[in-house]
RNA sequence: CGGGAUGUAGCGCAGCUUGGUAGCGCACCUCGUUCGGGACGAGGGGGUCGUGGGUUCAAAUCCCGCCAUCCCGACCA
């Protein structure tokens, strides 16, 4: 297949466009592969068109390999599919709403969990028909608050998303494994420097699921790695070492010190090192008592929780909301705390919440046996020597504190550090969440029904394309790795042609754009009129993985072969460029 | 939703302070010269100056409202 440039739908642009910041969607605008239609909204042009059907095709392939079979879901939806789950309340802003003429309620499905489940629920009901896997690449549509980075963030995006229905846990357990492999599969025929992490699951509910990231400084998603071991987590899945314990017998008894003016942990440290005690204080040897509240989903109450932590560490909402889940959670403001006077703010311990009924958790860093310096539950006054286990019993642990570059993997013991990246692909074990709303059973052997037990997984495929531009591209344009690239070589003619006639190189050029087709290469063919700068800026930056120049060296019958990864240059003879290339 | 910025030709921008019928670069068209790293000369086509109102003899420019977009944050499979 040859496509030639001076035929081909293209202006590439010299200057980079104005509301693009990021490599990926700088070079793609100017390259001409993708034009901004609206915010969070682009156009494929034809070369941003080729890339995205390769990943499409790639994604396609190893689907099948595991058996998923491939359909296509509206993405128009009538609102009563998301009913029955809740979702059509539960996701809020971020779906985009309609009505039709009649006023009837639709959206544009942002995910189609429910979907499958009743295509499902409708076709299949023996045990026999299981195990069962679907998938589709399809237009989502989430009206994202704001919109960025191009195609790292989009209101309309292509997204594989595919879904396993099983008898069993174990059942769930294997698509959940195939899945994996999969996506691994995947993400190394992309060409992309990918890590696997734990991951919480948010809004889709159920319990194990990774994400696949690709690092990347400019990525969303902060992440977790252990410099030492494999351990890779989302921040909001974490979990830390903590120090070993302690026997709380080891501690002197607490004692109450007078503590005026130190409602921060700040000042607190301050006045214990003026207080000419046995040993100097830092804020990690404090216990800071965090208020809380966390409403039942769909619940009206909120309910007060104090959550413990080194005074020296901050909390992180986001990691204890992402464990929560689906029980929402907020800080506690003062109209909360007005309705517990003995919570004296900024001077709050944990002696006393078990007997006021407030529920207490601690992050795994207050590990039992250690004493602390805390609020005694009475203004301008602190306790010391107050140890977990001795003088409190927290209800639980909850990983609570913000992650610090330097934490300590929980697996190897040594040095976490905190890298951005791209969400390229999620994996989740459902379990029953959705059959169970929409009563999905199969009947069994016996003749009692099943439940059936789900999986979903998703691929951000318009997303890959920018996560790859992302990670490959340098400073004259993009580098597709050679299994996606929309061409295999970009042929470039360059030289003078006698008026009225077709250059040499051009010439040289078509016969052997023929040849590479004959050998199964799809050639890019620049035959426009433009000089050779030009020719070769644009070949950078359209950025095929092999540039072929016909140029000076035709005339001792060789062509050039650039590399554009390496920038690798090499003559090769004309009548042997073909055959090389393509073995 | 909070903070900041910006809307002038397909793209990137100047002009606005001090009102007088819109300009530059890229891209595009014609002719000629050039031809291995974004060539040169000459000529040309293309703009409701985001939008509505106001002030004025006269508004891209001054005043008021609205809309939109981008960036940072909040939020977000």
């Amino acid at each position: 297949m040859v496509t030639r440039m001076s035929e081909l739908f293209l202006r590439t642009l010299r200057e980079d466009p104005a509301d693009a910041e990021v490599p990926s969607h700088r070079l793609l605008v100017r390259a001409g592969y993708i034009r901004r239609t609206g915010p969070g909204i682009y156009t494929w042009l034809p070369l941003g068109k080729r890339i995205l059907d390769t990943i499409g095709q790639v994604v396609r392939e190893e689907m099948q390999r595991i058996g998923g079979q491939e359909v296509l879901f509206p993405a128009l939806l009538p609102r009563e599919f998301y009913e029955a789950s809740g979702r059509w309340t539960d996701y809020g802003d971020s779906v985009f709403r309609l009505q039709d003429r009649k006023g009837a309620d639709y959206m544009l499905g942002p995910t189609h969990e429910e979907l499958f489940t009743l295509l499902v629920k409708g076709e299949f009901s023996s045990y026999r028909d299981y195990p069962l896997t679907l998938f589709q690449i399809q237009t989502k549509y989430r009206d994202e608050a704001r919109p960025r980075a191009g195609l790292l963030r989009c209101r309309e995006f292509v997204m594989k998303d595919s879904y396993s229905f099983d008898l069993d846990d174990a059942g769930l357990q294997k698509s959940y494994d195939d899945h994996r492999v999969a996506y691994q599969r995947i993400f190394e025929r992309l060409g992309l420097d990918y890590r696997i992490a734990f991951a919480v699951s948010g809004a889709m509910g159920g319990s194990a699921s990774e994400e696949f990231l690709a690092p990347a400084t400019n990525g969303e998603d902060t992440f977790v790695q252990c410099t030492n071991c494999d351990y890779t987590a989302n921040t909001e899945a974490v979990e830390i070492a903590a120090p070993p314990k302690q026997d709380p017998s080891s501690h002197p008894e607490s004692v109450v010190l007078d503590t005026p003016d130190t409602p921060t942990i700040e000042t607190l440290v301050d006045r214990l090192n003026g207080m000419h005690l046995d040993r100097t204080f830092t804020g990690a040897d404090t216990l800071k008592n965090v208020v809380l509240k966390t409403r039942q989903p769909g619940g009206k109450d909120w309910e007060l929780l104090v959550v413990g932590v080194p005074g020296d560490r901050e909390v992180d909402l986001k990691r204890i909301a992402g464990q929560l889940e689906p029980v929402e959670v907020e800080q506690a403001d003062a109209d909360d705390l007005a309705g517990h006077p003995k919570l004296v703010r900024g001077y709050i311990g944990p002696q006393l919440l078990a007997e006021i009924g407030i529920r207490y958790v601690v992050d795994p860093l207050v590990v039992p046996g250690s004493a602390w310096v805390t609020g005694a539950n009475v203004q301008d006054k602190h306790a010391a020597h107050v140890v977990r286990g001795r003088d409190f019993e927290p209800a639980g642990e909850l990983g609570a504190v913000e992650i610090r570059d330097g934490d300590r993997c929980a697996r190897c013991g040594s040095a976490l550090e905190i890298a951005r990246g791209i969400e390229i692909g999620h994996i989740f074990q459902l379990g029953r969440k959705y059959a169970d709303a929409f009563e999905l059973d199969a009947q069994g052997a016996d003749g009692e029904p099943i439940r059936i037990t789900m999986g979903s997984y998703g691929i951000g495929v318009s997303r890959a394309v920018a996560a790859i531009a992302e990670q490959s591209a340098d400073d004259s344009g993009l580098v597709w790795p050679a299994s996606i690239a929309p061409y295999d070589v970009h042929l470039v003619p360059v030289g003078k042609a006698k008026p009225g006639e077709t250059s040499e190189q051009l010439a040289a050029a078509e016969q052997l754009a023929r040849d590479f087709e004959a050998a199964g290469k799809r050639v890019l063919l620049d035959d426009r009129g433009a000089t050779a700068g030009e020719k070769f800026a644009d070949a950078d930056l359209l950025g095929m993985p092999v540039i072929v120049i016909v140029g000076k060296a035709l005339a001792e019958g060789q062509v050039e072969v650039k590399d554009r990864k390496s920038g690798e240059r090499r003559n090769v003879a004309l009548d042997r460029v073909v055959s090389e290339l393509a073995s």
